[in-house]
DNA sequence: CTTGATTTTTAGAGTGCCTCTATTTATCAT
DNA sequence: ATGATAAATAGAGGCACTCTAAAAATCAAG
């Protein structure tokens, strides 16, 4: 039967195993805010997601990945695949930030309590640096690809790592901030300040080699 | 003997206790070395450091400590103190670097061992990155002397952990390379790719004094 | 040296995250 | 309905780590 009409959900198997997958982290999201995380055990959760704790395991491999999971990577990229190549490099950046600020505000509420959970709980603050490294891949193969350069490029991944630490810590100063505000405009803030954007274009320009 | 200040050593009691945590992580870096850093148990550790497993937590809070754990940062914060305030930021930055690259030159090896665990094992990786929040918190520090701004200020912290990165994937480079060649040229390089020292000094120009 | 206080080490019991294996149950294709 | 595949579960166990209380070492002072 040919039916995959939803890009996202290939079989019905699949759709119900993601539905259960948000289901466990709902629980376990509204479970650390009501009696905080280490207060928190995983036979709790599963308790309250009506499976058992053997179970939660085939959804989530360790505690910390209930805050960590979203689903937004695809996303990402696709928007990455889908960018244009012509004009600066910093254009495409920013188009793709901007693209991402979008899909992010509809999720607001859920993205400040997993990242307020990020500031507090030093084990998932180490985790959400951890996932820093998979932005600054994406961002290292955008680079590539819009300089002509190797992914694998040490300036490219200078470049990437600063680019993402950044946005990163725009991200930090709005939950400092309480969640008010728009994110996005931090993140240009940061961006502006470090200078990051300019170079990635002088990166770009043959006029200047700097192997 | 007012405060010659050596990182080392008030009382016997403390130089013996010293002595006994580099023994064990000397044992542990050596079982990890041997047989993988998974497949060391906390008591194998502590069996060759002829300690009691009980005593291992009163040195060690976690296995992942065994890794993160030197003495340089006493050292750091030692050249900061003493950093001179004339010139520009990008020079202090400069010079306070160079200086840790000196210090640490000394453990290359050991360096090149912790290094390598922290590039293989996911857990320990996460916490190197943790430990990149308190080399921000040190650089803001230096910054926001330098250009008599606030530590915390947004921008301040954007710059320090944009120089922290820079450097941190300099080292991750020298990994990479087997840690042939000199640490800090690729730092240098790093930062020049990023040109964070060319923000940081125009960031101590501009309009006012700060009181 | 002796005594008493303080610090350090240790044993032991327990908790919770997580793994692994085997078995049962649900879903799928035919 | 049937056999194949995938998912849920039970249960046993390992290991990092905590906590408490007791033994051992160290120290300060008489």
């Amino acid at each position: 039967m040919p039916n995959t009409i939803t890009p996202i959900a290939r079989g019905l198997r699949e759709r119900k195993k993601l539905k259960t997958k948000e289901a466990i982290q709902r629980e376990a999201l509204r479970l650390f805010q009501e009696q905080g995380y280490g207060e928190t055990t995983i036979e709790q959760i599963a308790a309250a997601a009506e499976i058992s704790p053997s179970t939660f395991f085939n959804y989530f491999p360790t505690k910390e990945d209930l805050v960590i999971f979203d689903r937004y990577d695809p996303i990402f990229e696709s928007f990455l695949m889908e960018m244009p190549n012509d004009g600066p490099p910093s254009r495409s950046i920013e188009r793709a930030l901007t693209m991402l600020a979008g899909a992010l505000e509809a999720d607001r509420e859920t993205i400040l309590v997993r990242a307020r959970l990020g500031l507090e709980i030093p084990e998932v603050r180490a985790r959400f640096w951890g996932e820093l490294e998979k932005a600054q891949n994406l961002f290292a193969g955008l680079i590539a690809k819009r300089t002509g350069r190797n992914a694998l490029d040490f300036e490219v991944r200078v470049l990437a790592i600063v680019l993402v630490t950044a946005s990163f810590e725009a991200s930090v100063e709005w939950i400092r901030r309480g969640g008010a505000g728009d994110l996005f405009e931090l993140v240009k803030q940061a961006l502006d300040v470090s200078g990051v954007l300019a170079r990635l274009d002088s990166l770009s320009q043959p006029t200047r080699p700097a192997s």
